[in-house]
This record gives C-alpha cells, sequence and structure tokens, in this order.
DNA sequence: ATTTTTTTATTGAACGGTCAATCAACAAAA
DNA sequence: TTTTGTTGATTGACCGTTCAATAAAAAAAT
C-alpha cells in the first residue's frame, strides 16, 4: 500500500527497530536484516531511507540526544528565574527520565559510547551532548559559587550521573532512578550548603 | 625457533596485541588478522593458544581486571589498620592507576562494557569487579558511618569513580587524573566530615 | 470521467567482500 | 622419533549494498 509521505513513518519504525535490536542482540549482532525484520520492511528500505546502516546508526543517536535534550528543557523551560538548586535538580531529573533509562536506550547508549570512539560523526554528536551537560550545570552553580567551585562541582556532578546512569546500565538489578536522583541530589546539596569548607578546599588547592 | 613453554610468552604477546588493536580501530574492527599481525605471528595461533576469538577478548578483560585488582590491593597492603580514609583514598588511587587510565585500555573498558551486555562470560567479570568496587568502599565507610550512609557514600563514590573515567575516556582531552582523583577525594570528606548534616539527612529519609 | 504518465514506495535476489575457524603440512627442539 | 610450536591457504557462513522489477497512488492528459 504504498502511498505519499511515508518517510516520517519509516524512519521513525526504523530507529525504534533498531533500538529493540540492539535491545536483544547489540550493536555488533544488530544486522540491517533483523532490524528491516522488527520493522516489518525488507532490507533495501533501510539504505532508500537512511543512506544505508550507518546512517540509520546515526540517526538513532540523534533521537536519543533528542529526546535526552526535550527531557531537560521541558523540565527547565517551566522554571524560569527559580533558584540555580531548581534547575540542577531539573537537570538531574531530566538525565534520569523515562526516555533515558529504559533497559534499550540505555544498551544503545553504551554501544554509542564504545562506538564513537572510532567513528568520527558518533564521536562529535556524542561531545556535543557531554559538553552541553557540563556547561549547564556550570552556569547554574556559577550563579551561587566562585567560578573555580563552580567548575568542579559541574564536572564532579556530570560525572555522578554518567557514573550513576553507567552502573545502573551494567547492573543486574538494573537502575533505581528514585536512589540515582537521591544521590545526585545530595550532591548538589553539599556543594550549595558548605561556602566556608569550600573556600578552605579552594584555598588549599591555591 | 620453536621452543618448548612459549604459550605464556605467545599468551602476553597476544592480549598486548589485542589493546593495540582495539586502541587503532575499535572491538568490532580488530580481527584476528590484525590482531595477529601485531603480534607478529600467524592467525591459526590465536586458537592455538586461546580456543577461538572469544578466548582471546576474555583473556584480555580477565588480564586488565587483574591489573586493576594488583593496582587496588598494593596500595592497601601497605596500609593496614590505617583510618578509612586511607584505604578509601587508595581505592580510589587504585582505580586512575596507570594501568587503567592508558588511552589502549580506557577504549577496551568502553568495549568490554558494551560487550558484556550480551555475553554472560564477559558479563559475570564485570558484575564480579564491580560488587567489589562497592563492598570495599562500603566496608570502610561502615568503619565511620552508620549502616544506610555507608551504603550510599559507597554507591556514590562508586558512580563518581566510573564517571571521572567514563567522561575522561570520552572527551578530547583525555583523563586528567589529578582532577579526578581530587573531586573523588572532596567526595569522600564531605561523606565522612558533615556527621550532623548527614545524619539529618538519613533522618529526611526515614 | 477515463486513460495515460509520472512519481513514490517497496521488494528481495544477486553480488562482492570480509571474517573466524580449520587443518594439513612443516619445523625445530626434546 | 615424538612432542610442541607454527603457518597460511582454504572453507563456509554471513553481511551490507545494489538494482531491476513491481505496485500503487498521484498527476496529467484525454
Amino acid at each position: 500500500m504504498p502511498k505519499v509521505g511515508m518517510q516520517p513513518i519509516r524512519r521513525r519504525q526504523l530507529i525504534e527497530a533498531t533500538l529493540v535490536a540492539i535491545d536483544e542482540v547489540g550493536l555488533a549482532d544488530a544486522t540491517i536484516a533483523r532490524i528491516a525484520r522488527h520493522a516489518g520492511v525488507s532490507t533495501g528500505i533501510i539504505s532508500h531511507y537512511f543512506d544505508g546502516k550507518d546512517g540509520l546508526l546515526e540517526a538513532t543517536m540523534r533521537h536519543i540526544l533528542g529526546d535526552l535534550g526535550s527531557a531537560v528543557s521541558e523540565r527547565r523551560r517551566a522554571l524560569g528565574e527559580a533558584p540555580a538548586q531548581a534547575h540542577l535538580h531539573a537537570i538531574i531529573d531530566g538525565n534520569f527520565d523515562r526516555s533515558q533509562t529504559s533497559r534499550s536506550v540505555m544498551k544503545t547508549w553504551l554501544a554509542f559510547w564504545a562506538s564513537s570512539m572510532h567513528h568520527t560523526n558518533l564521536q562529535r554528536l556524542q561531545r556535543v551532548n557531554d559538553r552541553r551537560l557540563y556547561s549547564n550545570l556550570s552556569s547554574q552553580f556559577r550563579r551561587v559559587l566562585p567560578k573555580r567551585q563552580a567548575r568542579d562541582a559541574a564536572r564532579g556532578l556530570a560525572a555522578l550521573i554518567d557514573g550513576l546512569w553507567l552502573r545502573g546500565a551494567l547492573a543486574q538489578e538494573g537502575l533505581d532512578v528514585e536512589r540515582a536522583r537521591q544521590l545526585a541530589y545530595d550532591y548538589v546539596r553539599e556543594q550549595l550548603d558548605t561556602p566556608q569548607r569550600a573556600q578552605r578546599r579552594a584555598n588549599d588547592y591555591a
């Protein structure tokens, strides 16, 4: 039943099928035959809409990145001029959004991280994302903390978020989102609530 | 020049060659031909000493895990009954040991993480390692903190270590080991030095 | 309103290429 | 003479891409 306007439908189907395939057998064994089967189409369609397998994989990563961006910015939009802590919590919540914590998406993230070490286009996407997280965190901490402290707090929180997320992906019992968020909140609180100790620390470094 | 007692030599050569190959082109393109070429031997040797490519990859992961275990336990052995903080610092230092922060090893770790989602033997190895880090941290925090707090501190620090490490692996500028350690030390200090706030937090949770 | 033409969507077999594993043959030491 | 080490061509399987063929809808022509 070929009709006009299939492109966006097929693209979505194929991206979703890619996530399912990676969840099932991993990126290494996610063949176009398997992906096409999951989408209920033939293999040729992939080259037609994505110009080959690499194009589909890149589009899949872009899709996940887009979801992450939305999850964060939607939460922050409602906040306006709210205190830094509220924005930091929103960024944390966005990173642990439903769209980022499903088994298939976590597996796909891991696979893309590994791939991005050797595929420059994926590497570019991934680095833009890393930088965005860091600079979002950094600018919020900067509203309350001196420069160097804000920078370190941002680096620490970014690492904590990614680390909680990574350990959740690898753990048998999966990611406990509530607990992860709580640990990240605690980190934020300690960074914001300890000016005198933070100052001493800053001096130690000098 | 075939002689007796080649096994350990060849095994070491091939594992090292595997790391080099993964560093060069990634796990997906680390063919046995490429690995054998790096080791200066023929492809057949791999099946002879490792019973196939999978065996070599598993041995490579075991090798890295062994290095990590040594890096941690050597540092801790000298400490004996030293305070918890000293042991925690030693665990941190071990995780950021030279043997774990070279480009090739970090790339290989990432690749194995992704692979371990779908290969049960790698998964087993990786989980033993994750659990060991957590339980080492947990038992040290337990010497100073009440149970629930110690558990959370261990979870947080484990995530922070892995996250710093991950972000270092992905970042263009590489991992800044000094900075990473310092951030992890700060986390330890805040967990150990804030009993009253920690207590309040524990109550909040209840 | 009907027919013809063009465009868009889709298929899946065929092709070229790659890879891991195998194994018969060979070589040097024991 | 036996054991241990090593080679590398061969084999069989698999994978991504291509493309000729097909089909249906849309557009144009009658």
